[in-house]
DNA sequence: CGGGACTCTTGATCCGGATCAAGGCACGGG
DNA sequence: CCCGTGCCTTGATCCGGATCAAGAGTCCCG
């Protein structure tokens, strides 16, 4: 895998998307970029970091890329995409823990029991940065850079969980939900009022504890109060000030 | 600090609950006896481990550990007492994001922002082990057996967050809560089935999403169906089988 | 001693969202 | 083409837990 890099300099600086077409550029929509950035680009340990990546997909929608009790070698960031991850609990009931967009990583918190916790499920086909996890660890205790920025990738995860907390309403869920969705998208380089919600209602209740009928209703509330616009999936928000003021006790700042 | 121990041999491995009137042994509630066992009793290197600990307290019952924004500097592992960690919204509500018991680390959650995102509070009197953070990472990049601990304690702390998750009874909810107090403690060398709830009922429902009334009420009809024996705060598991039953959807295995 | 603040418990009422039910639409296969 | 199967939307009903309210026990402080 990218050997012609292995001999020659490195790339400049990625672009926030990576061109699907030539796997021989750094992917600069794994979440490592911001790793390269900060064990600096043309230094050449960068090409470690580089040569134990490996890409793979195409994954399906539907298909699985790692499933509830395999055994933990590798973390995985989303080139192009979504994914969910989700538990089965004892009942067979499905759990919904988050969505994946590009440039995230999944697979940190199979870290300790050094077994997946949870399935992960492409929504749509998708492409991944594969890190094999001792590798990178080992890269890690040579880099303090990359040291450093996996205890940030972990400890960012640890935050995260803040969109499903407290004892809030179906509108301030969906709101705050709809509003970290633009952000995340904005953040890689993407429109973040014009996206398509490549997870289905049902994914969306369940990952917000709402009923798939309660999502519908509020989006089609949204709608006619000028919030956004819905068409099946696709999603514009119309009024990014107002749904974040919805959402705002469960919004960061 | 522990200067006695930079000269001399290091202790054998200590017992589970350290001796506060002793603070010259290597503290065992800590959470960082099982990275000693990975590095290896008796090993130099432990002593590099051991001498970046600080004995921070007491800190008396509604004292802050830290604050909201405060600089992120140092993680602490509980060695006596218990701790809340809680967010207060933009509408100034209180949000308790967990409990914390003695052997159970606190403030890894700030690594990223570099400022602690909560505020943590002693539920009761309180000690700690403080681990000044830049130095424990610089351990890290020295010692694998330490940065393979730190991520384990980061992954495992991602995964303790599923007792909030989905959309359950509050019978579930609290029936589970208790069966994970229980193991918690048992874990540690305490009684699993006989202790303190050292937080108040307003507390835990908030940590669970309910109202404090109906805390009450879940404990009251729990006692009545002989499941449990409580008396203020005082707790006895009288039926640990049937508790785990009732809140078997929340629980691992 | 008494009073105020706080916590906990229990009862009564109410409401948001779950659940049940029905219908529309898009898609794929026979 | 029709039919089956998901997915989505909208309406009607119901229930678990929030909210309101009242009272008891405890502790601290004057």
């Amino acid at each position: 895998m990218h050997s012609e890099n292995q001999a020659g300099r490195l790339p400049e600086p990625p672009s926030p998307i990576a061109d699907d077409g030539d796997e021989t550029h750094f992917c600069r929509t794994c979440a490592f970029a911001s790793a390269c950035q900060a064990v600096g680009y043309g230094k050449p340990e960068l090409r470690e970091l580089h040569c134990l990546v490996e890409h793979v997909g195409p994954f399906r929608g539907g298909e699985y890329v790692f499933r509830t009790g395999n055994p933990f070698r590798a973390i995985f960031a989303v080139r192009s995409g979504t994914v969910k991850t989700s538990m089965v609990d004892k009942e067979g009931r499905e759990q919904v823990l988050g969505f994946y967009l590009p440039g995230e990583v999944i697979g940190l918190n199979a870290i300790y029991p050094e077994h997946f916790p949870c399935d992960a499920i492409a929504l749509e086909t998708s492409h991944f940065c594969r890190f094999s996890f001792p590798a990178m660890s080992a890269l890690a205790a040579r880099m303090p850079a990359v040291q450093t920025h996996l205890f940030r990738l972990l400890s960012k995860e640890l935050g995260s969980a803040s969109l499903l907390a407290g004892d809030h309403s179906a509108d301030e869920r969906m709101a705050a939900f709809l509003t970290d969705l633009g952000q995340r998208y904005a953040v890689r380089g993407f429109s973040g009022t014009q996206f398509q919600l490549s997870m289905s209602r049902g994914d969306i209740a369940n990952y917000l504890r709402l009923a798939a009928e309660t999502v519908s209703r509020v989006l089609s509330r949204f709608r006619s109060q000028g919030l956004i616009q819905v068409e099946g999936r696709q999603l514009e928000i119309l009024d990014p000030a107002g749904l974040r003021h919805i959402g705002r006790s469960l919004l960061p700042d």
